[in-house]
DNA sequence: CTCCGAATGGGTAGTCCTACCCATAGCGCC
DNA sequence: GGCGCTATGGGTAGGACTACCCATTCGGAG
């Protein structure tokens, strides 16, 4: 692959005098690839308009960088094999396969693309698993240009950005108690509709253990109705399945 | 105010020549407006990147279009009154204000501005609301640039355009068995987490009563628990409040 | 005017869930 | 080996909700 260092772009100029000038006066300069080859990103979202919007802003930063578009999961991992992007822009929430699946298999096809997730929605849990996962960046939809081009160029420089946002929703669940193993499937069963009874039969256990499960994880949730603990799940990221919806 | 007409603007070629070999070929040539000046438009939408790919197709299918954006409902309606743009594009879930109550501003501020409406999520409830406000264009934010060049150039040119799924989504309202006001105010009262008594205490009535609207409620939706409850709740789109979650 | 639905509320029985109590088994940690 | 945690399960009481039954009032459609 025509990738072989770990930072593989470079500017036009010294990173540190780009660093302190080009971006205090709010202007940055193009990108280029090392090796003269177009710069190579994957766009995976499944709202053309976010695409649209990403690729304008990539045009914008990238001296005429190579754009392949994926409309979801599956696509956005074939485009990453095919094409050893140097730069992989991921939506979190896409059909065909959860987003941090995706970047799994990215790193596998492609371990020296850099990839910067970038999410609609703040679930703290959800931004864990990323992290956990090492993903290069974390940009919130809702953020201005100007900070998705610096977190471009920084991660395409070696950097990792991850927005103040998500540093703060990480923060926050470092004081939250966590649920067993046993308790996130009790949950799930609950929020999807079924009754003690029904989760007992699926989980091969008693009504009385479910009951128990039941209470530890409202009780940890501080919650008394199963309304606040979907809300109070859905905050925290704990609901897979629910995306779909 | 400088819009006369109801269809205020005019396309260098014949309307139904364009239509039939411009869009056939899928190309689209460019839209300029009547008197010569720019054609305006207002982008509102809080995510930044949304915003880009609406100006960017925007950029694509108008001469030269005099384009203002906004991120939130009252900047929106701002932006309208003092503009009187030609279109205005608005996301359905906006902080600050509902999208719904922002085209009833916009129309009252700027009565001859076309609205089309940007939605990232579809719940028949609510796109049966913007259709009852006579909005003129409904596009999912899923939908192709194609589309969305179709739909811009439909609603300026005069007409209205729906998205094909928007429009069956409709016709799967019509089946549903409509909820009654009480019902919808307990719906709100269970999903925010209150148990009848705390709901009955709210509403000034017994706590039977409260039971009766819950039954009738849960048989209406066809559901037996709370968590099937919200999620068919959030489908028909019946939830105000938890859209701020 | 009569009938229907919405909204109100009570009786009674039964189910579902909660809140306490209790116990045992296994696993990792120091 | 004891400590803590997870997972398992039972007893028992009470609270929350459901499913039937019943009734009255009010306003709108035919």
């Amino acid at each position: 692959m025509g990738i072989t260092t770990h930072s593989p772009l470079e500017r036009k100029t010294n990173f540190a005098s780009l660093w302190r000038d080009g971006w205090i006066m709010g202007k940055i300069l193009k990108i280029y690839s090392r090796d003269g080859t177009p710069v190579r990103v994957v766009v995976a979202d499944d709202h053309a308009i976010v695409r649209q919007g990403v690729c304008s802003i990539l045009s914008q930063l990238i001296d005429q960088p190579d754009i392949e578009e994926a409309v979801n999961g599956l696509e956005a991992v074939a485009a990453v094999k095919r094409h050893q992007p140097h730069l992989l822009v991921l939506d979190a929430a896409m059909p065909m396969a959860r987003g941090i699946e995706v970047l799994a298999d990215a790193r596998r096809w492609s371990p020296e693309t850099r990839i910067v997730l970038l999410t609609g929605f703040t679930a703290s849990g959800i931004l864990a698993e990323w992290l956990e996962a090492d993903v290069e960046g974390i940009l919130l939809k809702s953020c201005q240009p100007e900070e998705m081009e610096k977190a471009f160029h920084t991660v395409l420089s070696g950097g990792r950005y991850i927005t103040e946002d998500a540093r703060t929703m990480l923060l926050d669940l470092q004081n939250e108690t966590p649920l067993s193993l046993r308790e996130r499937e009790v949950l799930s069963l609950i929020v999807t509709g079924n009754q003690n009874d029904e989760i007992a039969e699926r989980l091969f256990i008693s009504k009385r253990t479910v009951e128990k499960h039941r209470a530890s994880l409202m009780a940890k949730l501080s919650v008394k109705t199963v309304a606040e603990l979907m809300a109070e799940a859905y905050k925290r990221g704990l609901l897979e399945e629910l995306k779909q919806l």
